[in-house]
DNA sequence: CTGTTAGCGCGTTCAT
DNA sequence: ATGAACGCGCTAACAG
């Protein structure tokens, strides 16, 4: 491997003086820097990273981790907080949890040995806290995106669930319907909670009867197999004429399932969820959904993240943005009024 | 920080028998192993990968560049390429050329920088050469994921481009089709090349025209501007029956432009096309493809960089997959026999 | 403007 | 079974 001491030795110069010219510190005569120069491209010389981070103390390497890598709504975010990232010439380190506790363990593992300058993090749920807690401990900044998690204070990116919720009753009302139900992800994630919460409020508002049966709570991510929200499905007596789902990704679950038992989306019964779909759905939008800024998530995350570490952890309180969603109504939602 | 040095100090040994507990390398007393061990843990200490890669001379990462991270189809081979980095304890780093030469060196820059173990890249195309020589030229393993690169040997995974091409236009024909289109990515992709090879090919032997016209080489990156293809739908004249579209990004932006157009697929003109769109597709297939096997791209992909870096460089001959790939018949193409 | 010294945190080598 | 010395490649601090 080619040192800066090689360099040094063909240039006639010490090790420090390409140091100097490498990182464009200090006084360097334009002569002894053109000869360095020279000397390095004709030795194809690439610093080491390794080596600087061992002595400034920093990587330059910042992490992601996110819960669905498959959720377009999750890769639109990480695009975003790729494109900041790159503009203030910060690397990114990627994983993904699965919405599951013990791989995001595993990833805090390697963010902790990799020693990266800061973390963006789609937190699991609530029992993300300990992670956290391990993240201040070592003084690794972070920012928290799209859920919050009791106990811990941060710099965080969120949206407004509740309002939303609030939006699509008031929504499936306007267009007639009374029995809606809901497929949420696990209230161990605030979004979960967030959502429910609008949507009691919302029912409740519009006189609408508010039962447990009416609402599912499982996982946010995708699954194997539909019995879940089969039995669920069945349960629900009388039908109700519209579905309200948690994100993206449950739609999708609950649209697979009634395919498979031959009803059809909106004649026999109405959908609307969070988040968009992936790019298909601009062809020919069908989804009546909430959508959220996902890109602004990744890229204001992302932000913050980078003045936090560049101002010192102790740059003042923390921040909270709160991204506004927008109600587009589409076709999946029939007019029974 | 904590380091090896604060650990020894509490635990009354030398630095050099903690890094031993750590490693689990010589032989350590029981006793003092579990001093060690209790000490590093009151400290909450962790092992800086920084400096460990310093003198072990890798670092145990690994990095993968694709094209196009809003294309399902390499979000869905990121995540084999995940899964297999995991399996074997490496980490990943990750990037997104976007298509674009400049960024893919970019990305090139940081990868030798950080001294990565190994590099799985989808090249954006031939212009790529200088790049994987660079690679080469270094001694960074790496593999090529989905595009060959004209005069540069390596490890890789592709999928017959050709042969899908074909099973399209035999599709089509039997649909009764007889003015198929192309949209196709930029020629410098091998991918794009292979693609219209299979599609002159299987025009000939069903003796049907093969006019210029009816090609268009384009990006297989998302666009914002329509105007290229508006253009070209204006140009075929007779207009064709159906289109096939180079990959999945194709297909929806034709898809857009038709229905600015109040043109129905598969009404007015069928599309077929390389690769799934999203899980949207999921619910209710619609758009008739030639599926490729993403995920395993992904893995066996990271599977065989992994093996080359594990049994040194002079393994043994550059090997070779080619992935099979499948004609899923929806609904996107009319029967005009 | 340039060089010398020291040390970032760790593992290899050779002692003991 | 354990420790001391050295070096991985680089830069901060101080000399000159």
């Amino acid at each position: 491997m080619v040192t800066i001491y090689d360099i040094a030795a063909k240039a006639n110069v010490s090790a420090m003086t390409v140091s100097r010219v490498i990182n464009n510190t200090g006084r360097i005569s334009e002569k002894t820097r053109a000869k360095v120069k020279r000397v390095m491209e004709e030795l194809n010389y690439v610093p080491n990273q390794m080596a600087r981070s061992l002595v400034l103390q920093r990587t330059n390497l910042l992490f992601l981790l996110i819960t669905d890598i498959t959720n377009p709504f999750y890769t639109t975010l990480a695009r975003g907080a790729e494109d900041a990232a790159k503009k203030h010439g910060f690397r990114l380190l990627f994983g993904n949890s699965d919405e599951n506790l013990d791989k995001e363990n595993e990833y805090l593992d390697t963010i902790l040995k990799t020693r990266v300058d800061g973390v963006l993090i789609a937190p699991t749920g609530d029992a993300s806290l300990p992670h956290l807690e391990t993240l201040r401990r070592h003084a690794v900044p972070f920012v928290l995106l799209d859920r919050e998690v009791p106990g811990m204070e941060s710099d965080i990116v969120l949206g407004d669930g509740k309002e939303g919720a609030r939006q699509l009753v008031k929504h499936l009302t306007e267009m007639g319907h009374r029995r809606i139900a809901l497929i949420n992800g696990s209230l161990t994630a605030s979004t979960a909670r967030q959502r429910l919460e609008g949507f009691r409020e919302a029912m409740k508002l519009n006189d609408l009867a508010y039962s447990d049966d009416y609402v599912l709570e499982t996982s946010f991510g995708p699954r194997s197999d539909l019995s879940e929200i089969e039995a669920w499905l069945d349960r629900m007596t009388p039908a109700p004429t519209a579905i309200i789902a948690g994100n993206n990704v449950l739609a999708v679950e609950v649209m697979r399932t009634l395919h498979g038992r031959g009803l059809r989306v909106p004649d026999d019964l109405s959908i609307v969820c969070f988040d968009e779909l992936a790019s298909y759905a601009e062809i020919d939008p069908f989804l009546t959904v909430i959508s959220q800024q996902a890109y602004q998530f990744g890229y204001l995350g992302m932000q913050m993240l980078i003045e936090r570490i560049q101002e010192g952890e102790a740059a003042g309180p923390w921040k909270k943005i709160v991204l506004p969603s927008e109600l587009l109504v589409r076709r999946s939602v029939k007019n029974v009024g």
